[in-house]
DNA sequence: GTTCTGTGTTACTATACATATAACAATGCA
DNA sequence: TGCATTGTTATATGTATAGTAACACAGAAC
């Protein structure tokens, strides 16, 4: 799985990694069971520090993605709760529907960009 | 317009007033032409410091939302860059989807998420 | 014209978060 | 046992968030 840190952006090196991740996770590159890079090999392998894989990774847990044991390391665990996780989309999507809507974007074109995004990247 | 601030929200103050804003001038309650109230009159009215609304200003202005003078305040002046705000609404899209996916929640799912939001809010 | 009020802006401060370095503690293997 | 690898803790530093106080400009009131 290649992962791309771009350290110009204004979104947390640790928040671009746990999207990276969670985009992993969802097209099957990385499945269910499968062990993530210990923090020292995946900060080595971006070039980024330890303490920031250590985060993104820490982000996950909390996201109910992955367990975190000292021996294994960070293993891809996903613990559905459907109706939490329904919510809170439903308050994210709102705020990018409600800034799209602004700029002219219709109900009909974020339609078709959700299937394009579906079909590019086989979600 | 009601603007409800969450001081335990791990959302920044200023982001959650964007946020509510963005909303509002997407339902059309507040209307482009329109002036949002002084930075002072709004940080009294929500019961947050005057900086910290400037900052939200701030953001609108980058976002291409409001144009702000140091006569009229911060005016609604919509910049309409289609493209560039279709390619931001993928970008973010796309993290959400693939979230949402990894919980079990289908491309069904979201596209009638989406109308429900929609009708609700009256995008 | 002068004063007063209201506007955003700038300077400065305190706190929290993001990121990094170094040392630590626990596990597993040779 | 001794070594290597794991995540964790302690500490430091730069950046972002949020706030207080003072400023400078524009318009209204007088």
């Amino acid at each position: 799985m290649v992962i791309e840190i771009d350290f110009n952006s204004d979104v947390a090196i640790y928040m671009q990694l746990r999207n990276q991740i969670v985009i992993g996770i969802a097209t099957a590159e990385i499945r269910e069971g499968e062990t993530l890079p210990s923090v020292r090999q995946m900060a080595e392998k971006i070039g980024i520090n330890m303490h920031t894989v250590n985060k993104a990774y820490s982000v996950l847990r909390q996201e109910g993605l992955v367990t975190i044991d000292r021996r294994r390391g960070a293993v891809v665990t996903i613990d559905v709760d459907k109706i939490q996780a329904l919510e809170e989309l439903k308050g994210q999507m709102l705020i990018l529907l409600a800034k799209s809507s602004c700029k002219g974007i219709t109900r009909k074109e974020v339609h078709q960009l959700i299937d394009e995004i579906y079909r590019e990247r086989q979600l």
